[in-house]
DNA sequence: TCGCTATCTTGTCAACGTAAAGATAAGGTT
DNA sequence: AACCTTATCTTTACGTTGACAAGATAGCGA
């Protein structure tokens, strides 16, 4: 039976507390309403100890958008048989991932030229560009038709977290963007 | 001839330099790179001068949004006749107007129970309603087809203003929203 | 001229991000 | 077992920040 040390000096797993802990406190306060010395107290240890494993706050939030494109083009890749799948596999990252969306998306806060970031985001948009595709009529029509329907997919999954859609529109996002994107699909067909 | 005093105790227009300040501020930093006091510094003045016009910080943002929803709405309410206009102006508000879009769509960083920002916001989701209303098929689709236009424009001016589209997509951003708007609008005919 | 109010300054405080230097633990090598 | 190397965390320190309080200055109507 493994004891808890109260003063371990080592706390084992920081990495992994101070991710979790940013991840609680975006999804309450937003990518910029904390501190990187609260973290460091919720997590129990110094403030200075994060430094060691993310370097600055950048190093953080670039650990959490890595993190985040991992788990999203995961989610993608599970769903790209189905366009609509796709569609709402977007719109059910964003919901229900908030913290890592809320990073991902707003490149001025972390260091975009991050290796595995890249090679994650990659994989995510070689997933929406292949599923996009074949909504397409013509070859011609493929950029348009995928920008068309990444700006859907990710215009809905913006304006629902920011709640700026109405009030009718804020319970079940999933269903919601369900219909929106049959709804396009059905255009498109 | 009006002599501009260089130790004027009263700066004259002080709330209009903070504001501009902070426009510039948030182009080059985004909305949480700088800081109060280096805007009062720009503008000559001490540094707890913009406290006066806005309280805080979120003060300052809450003005700043305020601003955008009031140019937005008259920017969409001069394209309301026809469905692609509302469209483009709505994506070249967003990318010339950046410093604007950017803290609008961010509730968290202001006061959404300001007053005269509720006003302007609302003036311009009734340009929205109305205008992609006239998209619908249905009186039954209304409701989501307009939540499909606004997705969609705001979707590619959020993903356009990120960097996130492809390097093709950087130049034009306004040409190639019409295209892509255009191929939406013959789509849901 | 007087007084009222808006505007701005000065001084202060706790909290923050970051860096440097030191302490402690863990693990491999001999 | 003794040693050394490296990873991890603490302590201390510095300059900056947002916010507040108190005081100075200016404009303006009575």
């Amino acid at each position: 039976m493994r004891q808890i040390k109260q003063t371990a000096y080592h706390h084992g797993n920081l990495r992994r507390a101070i991710i979790d802990a940013a991840l609680a406190a975006i999804t309450e306060f937003g990518p910029a309403g904390w501190s990187l010395r609260e973290l460091a107290r919720r997590a129990g240890v110094s403030h200075a100890a994060p430094a060691h494993h993310f370097g600055d706050k950048t190093g953080l939030l670039t650990a959490v958008a890595a993190e985040g494109f991992e788990v999203f083009a995961d989610t993608l890749e599970r769903a790209a048989e189905d366009v609509l799948d796709v569609g709402v596999a977007y719109v059910r990252f964003a919901t229900g991932h908030r913290p890592y969306f809320e990073v991902m998306f707003r490149p001025e806060l972390y260091r975009v030229d991050d290796p595995s970031l890249k090679a994650a985001r990659e994989r995510a948009a070689h997933v929406l560009v292949v599923s996009a595709g074949r909504l397409s009529p013509s070859p011609a029509q493929d950029r348009l038709t995928t920008i068309a329907a990444w700006s859907l997919a990710h215009g809905f999954a913006s304006l629902w977290l920011s709640g700026a859609l109405p009030e009718t529109a804020r319970d079940d996002p999933e269903a919601l963007a369900r219909s929106v994107i049959q709804l396009f699909i059905g255009m498109a067909r």
